[in-house]
DNA sequence: CTACATCCTCCAGTCACTGGAGGATCAAGC
DNA sequence: GCTTGATCCTCCAGTGACTGGAGGATGTAG
């Protein structure tokens, strides 16, 4: 198994360079193995790391949260209720995300075909925005 | 029509009283009239920008991109396809995040129930964060 | 007239990065 | 063996969008 450098790993995972190093700092990422010269290296582990933080951020769980999800699977033997509990207090807040974007995505979709050319006067985004959540 | 308090605009709109000084600060709501003693008064108009500003922050237009929208809405003689390409700039992005958030929900829904009570060797919140997106 | 809520300004802190300066190291080509 | 360019290192300052608190003035109800 070969050793990734930082910026393949970044290649890989999407994340930058520079947020890599600050996930080791903050204690999400485990400090890195180096090679003599003081490069990090790195390797699949840390790739399938990496990819579970970055999903997990783009989908709103905080580095906290992330923190404890991962120190949790880290402990194979105790009970996974805590882990669910993390997950059910997203649930709710996703599907509501989900709702308004939902209502936003269809008001966007009528307003950019048919405002196009016309008078700001006439223009539907303001209001949609205005009115999405006020349902 | 009634003027209404900094405390009251906030009880309106969900903001809290900070932020509304903050969006005061940084130019996304205007500089607010005073009383004699110095206090901020807002009238319907002011709650009806910043429920607008409130729900386009809740579904991710950035401060700047909100701004844009305002003082376009303000030159009602102007063409409406800036909006509409800042509208249709936000429509592939709120798409995507909308599909992936689907999957976690099913996925959480499905793990919220088995999950509880059973040992973190065969819990699915980590392996169905880390596989999200990466279809 | 005394509480107490609400307002004011100013400023420091938080979260999750992002970017850059200044310098070392490495791999490839001449 | 040497230069060039990419990549790495550390350290630190900045960003966006707030959030919270100190210290003090003002307004209102009993």
């Amino acid at each position: 198994m070969a050793m990734l450098m930082i910026g393949e790993l970044a290649r890989r995972t999407g994340a930058k360079v520079n947020t890599i190093r600050f996930y080791e700092d903050i204690g999400l990422m485990p400090l890195a193995a180096r090679t003599d010269s003081g490069r990090r290296t790195y390797g699949e582990a840390d790739v399938r790391r990496l990819k579970f933080i970055r999903n997990g951020r783009e989908l709103g769980f905080s580095t906290e949260e992330l923190k404890s999800l991962i120190s949790l699977s880290e402990q194979p033997d105790r009970d996974c209720g805590a882990a669910a509990a993390i997950a059910r207090r997203h649930l709710a807040d996703v599907e509501a995300r989900m709702a308004r974007l939902a209502v936003l995505r269809n008001e966007l979709e009528k307003v950019a075909v048919n405002c196009d050319g016309g008078r700001m006067a006439d223009c539907q985004v303001i209001e949609t925005i205005a009115d999405v959540g006020s349902h």
